[in-house]
DNA sequence: TACACGTGGAC
DNA sequence: TGTCCAAGTGT
């Protein structure tokens, strides 16, 4: 690890801590979910927080936070809602496990817990969907204890200041102990909070703004001219394709047909247009949900997951009777104005829009 | 340990 | 346009 906690070492992190904690002061930026100086957030928005800030930007939650604090006030309203409700309004956010963890989550903490989350990390830890990240996160700034959590942009702003420049996964022990080093006794969870900021601002990916960092003065990756190229990440494998085709039906009173995805794996739980298996190679034809009039509709949708890109051809059935009976059991017809606001992932959006359809979101 | 798991924005 | 990345977790 080579961090030692010598007493020299020890004087110029207090001296770290202090100019971190005076910048947080200077240029503390509101967000719905931050408590104002001096006061305790919500541990409700924080958790609903930092669970949507899971690989995922500022920018992206700001929205989605504000409905669901609208939608359920507390944490009590969010365990009593349906999870196919909850799942509708977190659509478009991505890594649907994670409302389907939130859901889980928020009902052991009403039944087990009488509606308070835990203050204990370790306690925190033992709830769905809360990770190490998550459990010191919510530790350190909704109830003041002395935690350490490590996001991407504290592994960079600690892998800097420490010159760690052994490349990332096998670095990260060695970074949660520099973390933990650098942690104050006091004000745990704005100096957390302090170091995802400057990750976010002065730290960043590219292009660092050292001279107006708090840390330069003993930041080894600024001593060194290397902190552009920390933390150091070992080559990623390339993303194969894959391609499948998607069948819209639509009734004549405008109704489309969706069926519900099994509930582990990609977009578990969610609703989509019922489609061939996606598979390695482009296939000739599928087989359609039932006989109609399919038409293929001009253009394809591309779709960029984590891990593969899909291509998906549409098929359309327009016009189709009222009494148009459901293939299987998975299948539902939602009717125009529900399509909204149903559990639709963005890939099945691009269907429905491609084949003239355009789901408006509240 | 390594991989599965979404999406949109920046460069 | 392609690549990288964002307040990670579950298995």
């Amino acid at each position: 690890m080579g961090v030692m906690a010598t007493p020299d070492l020890k004087k110029t992190l207090l001296a770290d801590q202090k100019a971190v904690l005076d910048w947080y002061d200077r240029n503390r930026r509101t967000l719905p979910w931050r408590a104002m100086p001096g006061q305790r957030a919500d541990p409700y928005h924080v958790w609903l927080s930092e669970i949507m800030l899971q690989q995922t930007t500022v920018a992206t939650v700001g929205s989605y936070f504000m409905r669901f604090i609208k939608l359920w006030p507390g944490v009590t309203d969010l365990a009593a809602a349906e999870l196919d409700l909850v799942l509708g309004a977190w659509a478009g956010l991505g890594y649907y496990a994670r409302a389907r963890n939130l859901h889980a989550c928020a009902k052991v903490v009403v039944r087990d817990f009488g509606g308070r989350f835990p203050e204990d990390e370790q306690a925190l830890l033992g709830l769905p969907g809360i990770g190490p990240y998550t459990a010191a996160a919510i530790a350190a700034i909704a109830f003041d204890r002395h935690a350490s959590p490590v996001d991407g942009n504290i592994e960079r702003v600690v892998s800097r200041r420490f010159g760690i420049t052994q490349p990332l996964p096998g670095s990260k022990p060695a970074i949660r102990a520099a973390a933990r080093l650098l942690t104050p006794a006091a004000r745990p969870g704005d100096f957390a909070q302090s170091l995802m900021d400057l990750g976010a601002s002065l730290c960043s990916v590219k292009r660092p703004h050292c001279p107006a960092c708090p840390l330069s003065r003993n930041c080894q990756g600024f001593a060194l001219g290397i902190a552009d190229t920390l933390p150091a990440k070992l080559a990623k494998i390339a993303r194969p394709d894959r391609f499948g085709t998607a069948y819209l039906a639509i009734r004549r009173d405008g109704a489309v047909l969706l069926r519900r995805r099994p509930e582990k794996g990609l977009l578990g739980g969610m609703m989509e247009v019922p489609s061939t298996p996606w598979a390695d190679k482009p296939a000739d034809s599928g087989k359609p949900p039932f006989k109609a009039g399919w038409q293929p509709v001009s253009g394809q949708v591309e779709h960029v997951f984590t891990h593969f890109r899909l291509f998906l051809k549409v098929y359309c059935a327009h016009d189709l009777p009222q009494k148009t009976a459901v293939p299987d059991a998975d299948c539902q017809w939602v009717m125009p104005e529900a399509i909204g606001t149903a559990a639709l992932p963005t890939v099945m959006r691009k269907v429905l829009t491609l084949g003239g359809i355009r789901p408006l979101r509240p």
